[in-house]
DNA sequence: TCAGCTCGAAATGAATGCAAACCTGTGGGA
DNA sequence: TCCCACAGGTTTGCATTCATTTCGAGCTGA
């Protein structure tokens, strides 16, 4: 297939695929950070059918499309995208590189398998990270970007007292991106965008509704937050989110060891 | 060129280069931590060829062989590691996505210049890492593992008093490595890696040599650093290191106001 | 002299080809 | 019945080829 013909085809493969392959890809992901994971701000504009690739194909692995442990089918995913072999290719060694699926030389691409214990190490890496993204935060944050994180965080309160847990989701995510995106740095955002896809995937679950006892913690721990980042208190909101991420670790661990059903898709975050 | 023809060949290449490529490339970074950037340990122990061009290239880069902002030169690469471009050209892709080079579409790849915004920016993603870092080497290291960071830092206290400059960088680099090695988190360790590289391919200077002041304040905060490490004080280690980071950015910075003389390698780290 | 244009060489992006490695199912022997 | 060899198709890794774009030398005309 040339590149004029794949241009003036339609988006879809005609193929039939397989059941666990027919699931939509969907264009992006809604709730997290808009930057890409490396800087490709300015020039890079121009999509090159690599890009393209790469972005679909990452987010159809994030979102589970293929179980742990998976082989990823090279031939069935070209004829899905419409594209040949190479491209394919190059976009797996890239997702390889960002730990999501393993390469088994001369036996293909596995999706990664996450083990508990590796759940944990990427958990206390988000906190290392959300910490750094606080101290920053206090460093530069304007008033402005200050109180829509306020306004943020009453908007989740709201949504605890009527244990609204979907609005309180949103909310909470809301506040955490808003503090990476405060600490204005760019590399930071890349890696806290590419770890918080690599914990998505593993699709830990820390189910609140299991846990009314954390989600009164988790509240009294985003007062603080908002307090000692009202006070640009960098150091001690530093400390507040890795503990906040630590506490949420647990409660993850707790859940899956009372409802240890993998494969089962669960809701996240605290 | 076959795979059989390939094995049966010498490892150069043999077609004569251009003096900036003409360069040693060597097998392995000295200094850094050993692990790869990614996880590979268990079944990935095959070098595919592909694998052996990415880190063959990554450190080609690193070292500096190619100048900031300059075009990387497929063709001649191949050449001279004795491959078609499609192994290469997937390790570009790779390289991009860890932010070492730019890949401008149809024009190319180009080494990524590093401004002086971006240098700050990394210094303050690897003071959080190393910050992430203390906080869990106080959690997990052994008594074994913090008296050999401790006869490290004697023995670079005593480097210190006779002056000798290079003897100090290197335990001071093998400290920091230790404390990250004691953290005991893969991912954490993979993405230190990953920055020190970036960083390091910035050769920002450090030099204390011009700047004693800063020497004595590094081994003031080196006491500091080990005395929190004694006490296991997580959090405290974890707000000196950050600091110590900060510190060392700005006599870097300050270096590099005192001598901009782009492209004249300088020696590193406080 | 110099701006603008044309055309050809070279480089890039992607598709295709091909040898080697792997998986699978079949059959022979213990 | 069970274990192992093995032949076939399938998949993978890389090389090669092809289409498209970019770059630059040389020409034209003012």
């Amino acid at each position: 297939m040339t590149r004029a013909e794949r241009e003036s085809e339609g988006a879809d493969g005609p193929g039939p695929l397989p059941a666990q392959l027919s699931a939509e890809i969907p264009a992006r992901i809604p709730g997290t950070l808009p930057a890409e994971p490396q800087a490709k701000s300015r020039e890079n504009l121009v999509h090159s059918l690599h890009d393209e690739v790469l972005a679909r194909l990452r987010e159809f692995i994030v979102e589970g499309n293929l179980a742990p442990g998976a082989r990823v089918p090279e031939r069935l995913l070209c004829e899905r995208f419409g594209i040949s072999r190479t491209p394919l290719r190059e976009a797996l060694k890239v997702l390889a590189s960002e730990g999501l699926i393993d390469l088994l030389p001369n036996r293909g691409a596995r999706v990664r398998r996450i083990g508990e214990g590796e759940i944990i190490e990427l958990f206390d890496v988000m906190g290392g990270l959300e910490a750094l993204a606080g101290r920053l935060a206090c460093e530069r944050i304007t008033e402005a970007a200050y109180a829509e994180i306020e306004r943020l965080h009453h908007e989740m309160y709201g949504h605890y007292l009527r244990r609204d847990l979907h609005g309180y989701f949103a909310c909470n995510q809301a506040i955490h991106d808003r503090i990476v995106q405060a600490a204005e740095n760019g590399p930071l955002s890349a890696t806290y965008a590419s770890f918080a896809g690599r914990l998505r995937r593993a699709r830990y679950s820390a189910n609140l509704d299991a846990n009314r006892d954390r989600w009164g913690e988790a509240m009294r721990e985003h007062e603080e937050i908002l307090d000692a980042l009202r006070r640009r208190a960098g150091s001690e909101l530093s400390d507040i989110l890795f503990r906040h991420l630590r506490n949420k670790r647990r409660a993850a661990a707790d859940r899956e060891a009372a409802a240890p059903v993998p494969g089962e898709p669960a809701v996240d975050s605290v």
